[in-house]
DNA sequence: GGAGGAATGTTTTTT
DNA sequence: ACATTCCTCC
């Protein structure tokens, strides 16, 4: 036991030995957090203060929780996979799984990823003639998942207005149809389940009296409905051991509520507040800007990191003249740094959105630098992995109308928009799965549909015994679909992907501990039964957390199809240099770190001066990004860039003022913000500055064509306001004689004006 | 049913 | 600027 604790510095060593009560671990960046997360488990266990079905860890991402089961099983062993470790959406699957008929649902329910669910809301619209004008599919969808996070249903909303009773009731009919498909959308998972034991006494005690500890990791993401599980999980006689940092909380925006962290101190009487402030990670003068930065934050619980690694090399801070010249300038650090023996995927290049990775990438090319851009699809999002998935999900929940409408004219086998009308009407009217109604059809398109319902059916009663990835092989034959993109030109990669699903299916069954010649639609297949509770006589039998006690194999398959849509990070191992948003930096680290275009409207970004807060997360999201570096940092800006297909003019981010001098050397002369200059640059004004000499006679980053207009009017203009000051117009909407120009004045920052209204002075 | 052109919307993202 | 999605036409 000794040996677990060893090692740990005193917070830590106190955060792991914390009596068995409710705590708060406010973990800064780098100070050892998953470590203590994990050794505060393993010690629990060790020590035989409880078994290991007597707690639940609960993560935010897939990743989380596979390293922390990783990491543990190191420690102990263990089978970390039946113990109730995973993420809020992975153990309320568990538990509506086990649950399922207490939950109102079909034991096959199947899950409604993002995609899907837009989808849904789109055809709801349709059905219902909703102008999706003034009903944007995507509000709607936001309206929804609002909704459930706030634990309301559709009934329960208030609304006030005309355009609140229309979305509330396209709420309802969403819920109307989500049930009747036997489907759940991601908020739904959570929802349902604080349902079920809010309503569900026994099912209630019965769980809070099983799980004497939860622990909950990046606690400052949570948000209201997850809060609210916790609460119910732990009851009062749990001890949750919540671990976060306020300071690194930057998803607000979908929903995680700070808050909970000090709500979670009040309600559950937390005496032990821990702070883990030694860095692990970075020197000393990264430190010190990190940890000036985010003091100019108000609303904090209060956190200093140090370190005992030294002050480190000082933040390297440059300006460029223009977007391009900011890479071009990228390029020549990283050849130093890979001079100097730093591996290239330990550099990262870091943005604040995702736009700004193409002026990158196309320096990186041309300076034939190997890159990975972390983000985009991943692998269960392919389009050709969704339509084999809605095939399989046909096979073990047909009345799911999401799959069918995807798959049954894909490939295609002639049933046109009409037909599929037909059919969505008929079904409409009958209030049955378009799957259902297809017998009520006549007629050609009836044969035709009558056709795939067969196919459907064939493909269940011809699988009925082979596993999971023999199904999945004979699926796809019989589907067609390989076929389809082998006769397709651009389909080579499809059907490899498609191979690769087989491939997935075979890994999963390995990894989920099914037995290797287990039916995939057989199930459960393990010998625990779940817990039921029924009616007067409660039987409540221990099932562990394993899918395979819980569900069919491809029941489980295809949870995990929507819970883990695969991976959508670039391969870590892979020597190249990693480009990422700082969103997705967050919990990673890397020797090197640049981060580009600390520009006011960009970082901070400008949409998010109309957030209540919106600044301090922007300073937060600063602060990760920082706090990423081991020992070199770099940060960059350019004067302008190009933004949207038009040339944007900004200004030096308020950021860069709130670093310590003692902690940066500026590379580029610090000149005034150069305000009348023309899209040309300080460069060109200054000649002989530092390391610039070779760019200086690239001529070809200079912008010269510059938008204008007959009333001579253009982006880039300096104008004076009578009350504003002086600015310079970044932004021209509107036509010729009917402008409004979004102008960053020098004092007072971003307006917009219509020039038919404003009296502005060209200076 | 697919090719090609117009319209559209561009902060951040996991499940 | 550029990707995606919608729409039209053969």
């Amino acid at each position: 036991m000794q040996n677990l604790l060893h090692n740990l510095n005193p917070e830590q060593h106190a955060a792991v030995t914390l009596p068995a009560e409710s705590a708060l671990i406010l973990a800064g960046a780098g100070s050892g957090k998953t470590r203590v997360l994990t050794t505060r488990i393993a010690w629990l266990i060790q020590t035989g203060q409880i078994s290991p079905s007597a707690l639940m860890a609960v993560t935010f991402t897939n990743k989380a929780a596979k390293e922390m089961q990783a990491r543990l099983s190191a420690m102990l062993p263990l089978n970390t996979r039946s113990m109730w470790i995973g993420t809020f959406h992975g153990l309320c699957n568990r538990l509506l799984r086990a649950h399922y008929r207490d939950a109102s649902l079909p034991q096959t329910f199947q899950i409604l990823d993002s995609q899907d669910q837009l989808s849904m809301v789109k055809r709801i619209l349709k059905a219902n003639q909703i102008d999706d004008d003034k009903y944007p599919p995507r509000n709607v969808v936001y309206f929804i998942n609002s909704a459930k996070e706030q634990g309301l249903r559709a009934a329960k909303v208030t609304t006030h207005d005309p355009i609140s009773r229309q979305l509330a009731e396209l709420y309802g009919i969403y819920e109307q149809q989500c049930q009747r498909d036997g489907v759940v959308d991601f908020a739904e998972l959570l929802l349902r389940t604080v349902e079920l034991m809010s309503s569900n006494q026994p099912l209630r005690e019965h769980y809070q009296a099983r799980f004497k500890h939860i622990l909950v990791d990046e606690f400052q993401d949570t948000n209201d409905l997850q809060y609210r599980w916790i609460k119910l999980m732990a009851g009062t006689s749990s001890a949750v051991l919540a671990v976060g940092d306020d300071d690194q909380s930057i998803y607000a925006f979908r929903g995680a509520n700070v808050g909970n962290m000090a709500s979670f101190e009040r309600e559950f009487l937390v005496r032990h507040r821990i702070k883990l402030e030694q860095n692990y990670r970075s020197h000393g003068h990264i430190l010190d800007a990190a940890n000036a930065l985010i003091s100019n934050n108000t609303e904090r619980l209060g956190k200093n990191l140090r370190t005992d690694a030294g002050q480190g090399e000082l933040i390297r801070i440059q300006e460029a003249a223009s977007d391009r010249e900011e890479s071009q300038w990228l390029v020549e650090q990283i050849k130093e740094l890979t001079r100097q023996g730093i591996a290239s995927n330990q550099i990262a290049l870091l943005y604040r959105s995702n736009a700004q990775s193409r002026v990158l990438e196309h320096a990186l090319f041309s300076a034939s630098l190997p890159y990975r851009v972390y983000g985009g699809l991943r692998f269960f999002e392919r389009a050709e992995i969704k339509h084999a998935i809605a095939y399989l999900q046909l096979m073990d929940n047909p009345h799911n109308d999401s799959a069918f409408l995807r798959v049954m004219n894909f490939p295609a086998r002639g049933i046109g928009a009409k037909g599929q009308e037909t059919l969505q009407d008929c079904a409409r009217q009958q209030g049955i799965s378009l799957y259902a109604a297809v017998p009520y059809l006549t007629g050609k398109v009836g044969t035709t549909l009558g056709g795939f319902v067969k196919l459907i059916e064939a493909a269940r009663f011809e699988t009925q015994m082979l596993t999971l990835p023999e199904l999945v092989q004979r699926v796809l034959e019989m589907s067609t679909l390989i076929q389809h993109y082998q006769t397709e030109k651009e389909g080579a990669d499809r059907v490899e992907n498609l191979e690769q699903l087989v491939s997935a299916a075979a890994l999963f069954i390995v990894e989920e501990g099914f037995p290797n010649d287990a039916p995939a639609l057989l199930g459960p297949a393990g010998t625990a039964q779940p817990i039921l509770v029924q009616g007067e006589g409660i039987q409540i039998l221990d099932a562990d957390a394993a899918l395979s006690t819980l569900m069919s194999p491809l029941s489980a398959f295809l949870s995990h199809a929507s819970l883990e849509a695969g991976d959508n990070q670039a391969q870590v191992g892979q020597d190249a240099l990693q480009l990422m948003t700082v969103h997705s930096a967050k919990g990673l680290e890397f020797d090197a770190v640049f981060i580009t275009g600390l520009e006011e409207g960009l970082f901070p970004h400008e949409n998010s001066a109309r957030e209540p807060g919106g600044l301090e997360e922007e300073r937060r999201l600063m602060y990760v990004a920082i706090t990423r570096a081991r020992q070199r940092l770099f940060i960059s800006f350019a004067q302008t860039r190009m933004l949207h297909g038009q040339i944007r003019y900004n200004t030096k981010s308020r950021f860069l003022n709130e670093l310590p001098e003692e902690n940066v050397k500026w590379l580029s002369p610090q000149v005034r913000q150069n305000w009348f200059a023309p899209p040309k640059s300080a460069w060109d004004s200054e000649p002989g500055n530092a390391g610039s000499a070779s760019y200086q006679t690239r001529k070809e980053h200079i912008p010269t064509v510059i938008p204008t207009n007959p009333d001579g009017w253009r982006t880039g203009l300096s104008v004076r306001h009578a009350k504003f000051g002086e600015g310079i117009i970044i932004k021209l909407e509107g036509s010729a004689g009917n402008y409004r120009a979004h102008i960053q004045f020098y004092k007072l920052g971003l307006k917009v004006l219509d020039l038919n209204i404003a009296k502005l002075e060209k200076v």
